[in-house]
DNA sequence: ATTTGACACTTGTCTATACAAGTAATATAA
DNA sequence: TTATATTACTTGTATAGACAAGTGTCAAAT
């Protein structure tokens, strides 16, 4: 049973997107909508809350929650996203080639900073392309206590929809840097670079819902296909929550 | 007067920033939280949801809130955050140059898709320098009706401190892309760009707090001193508000 | 020894109520 | 006409209480 104010949330999102509430106009006020969903106030406010984390309303204290306009936004990739999420999204014709599958342990990079207990992992490599064109290289490392019996054809598919739908583990956040840096050749080769050797690296470190630190992945992406979106929205400086 | 469950946000922020709540343990369940702030249980809840926005802690049902280990990941960049504040946070010794100051127009590819009555603005360029080396330049196009007395001196300091200390603006959520595009030769000369000719392009779109559109910046960054830190949170699934 | 069940904890959800504070329009007083 | 209250809305904060659901422990039954 999923919760109310998630129902609530997901159906006020529908609305906005088939623009039953359109960008700029006021969305129906708190006490309105508890009376329509007949929840209580604080329900109907924490429905609104998932909305304005995820950028879709701005409530103005006095006036109501505006709808905003992130139809130009396509995709936030400050979420934690796969390439298959993205492929259904956008309507392209992605493919995946693997180019390395094995086992191996986590970088000393990652284990020197995370006391992990047993650093035995598998290694999968593979290149992702759109309409023939490859785009990004993926390096997963995947501590092997979670997944003993990972497979290349899984591998080949989707490793979140294995490690979600089949496993059954929750992954809950990732600690992400993006940086520009140069490629060896084989990378360069890969991408077909052509007039720099620099790639966009974005490494992820993923946990699970229980805080065990679970993969690490290397993403190198060619620079010219490379974009990334975000929403940010400016933290309470008084109550210093930044960090 | 700040609501109570932002300084009890601030003080566990500062408890758990000093040590007295170690990372990996659990900090004290929510009825003894509430007993120590002499507060209601939803309030304490309030403190705890915004640690766990910020990333500082991770909540499990059934068990607790579990400080998590950011000491790592130094500045988040998905905030919105000014050079001058990174400048504080890091000791480094930070200066910028004025490189273009005058009235201008909003370019067009933003007032296409956004119908700005005004679009008479400001234009700033500055570099940004760290330690005598080139790291960034900064473009930022400030729609004039907001500062129309903004002076050059004010430039060479924090625009947003100018912003938000002085005129009371009030900034509340930016839209940003990150792509890595060519540069001209201006751009190039000016960051001292060698092996490449690439340069990281942060562009924002800046909002106030009422929804209006305020401030677009294009941030052009020397690729090898460029680092962007992220932490993001697997949205619910089921609820589908992801977009 | 192993399983089962009860229990005492934890966080998650939801309600009903109250008051504070910002916004906007309207009526009132100068 | 112009300012000033009044009023009726809005969201923001805070409380007290209730029950659901996940976790871990420990005792009792198998």
């Amino acid at each position: 049973m999923t919760a109310k104010y998630l129902q609530i949330a997901a159906d006020l999102t529908n609305k906005i997107k088939h623009g039953q509430y359109k960008a700029g106009k006021l969305l129906p006020s708190e006490p309105v909508l508890s009376e329509l969903y007949r929840v209580s106030r604080e329900t109907t406010r924490k429905a609104l809350a998932e909305l304005m984390s995820a950028g879709l309303i701005q409530k103005l204290k006095g006036k109501g929650s505006i709808v905003l306009d992130r139809t130009r936004f396509a995709f936030p990739v400050s979420n934690i996203e796969t390439f298959d999420e993205l492929n259904k999204q956008e309507q392209m014709h992605a493919t995946t080639e693997i180019l390395h599958f094995s086992d191996t342990k986590m970088p000393s990079s990652i284990t020197d900073q995370l006391d992990i207990t047993d650093p035995t992992a598998i290694f999968v490599e593979r290149l992702r392309s759109i309409n023939h064109e490859p785009i990004v290289i993926d390096q997963d490392y995947i501590l092997k206590k979670y997944v003993p019996h990972l497979t290349i054809e899984q591998a080949q598919k989707s490793l979140y929809s294995y490690f979600e739908r089949d496993l059954g583990l929750e992954i809950d956040y990732a600690t992400k840097t993006i940086t520009v840096e140069p490629a060896d050749k084989k990378v360069i080769q890969s991408l077909q670079l052509e007039d720099t050797n620099l790639v966009v690296v974005v490494r992820s470190l993923t946990y699970l819902k229980d805080t065990s630190f679970f993969q690490y992945t290397v993403s190198l992406h060619r620079p010219d296909k490379f974009k990334f979106v975000d929403f940010a929205r400016r933290k309470a400086q008084h109550g210093r929550i930044i960090l």
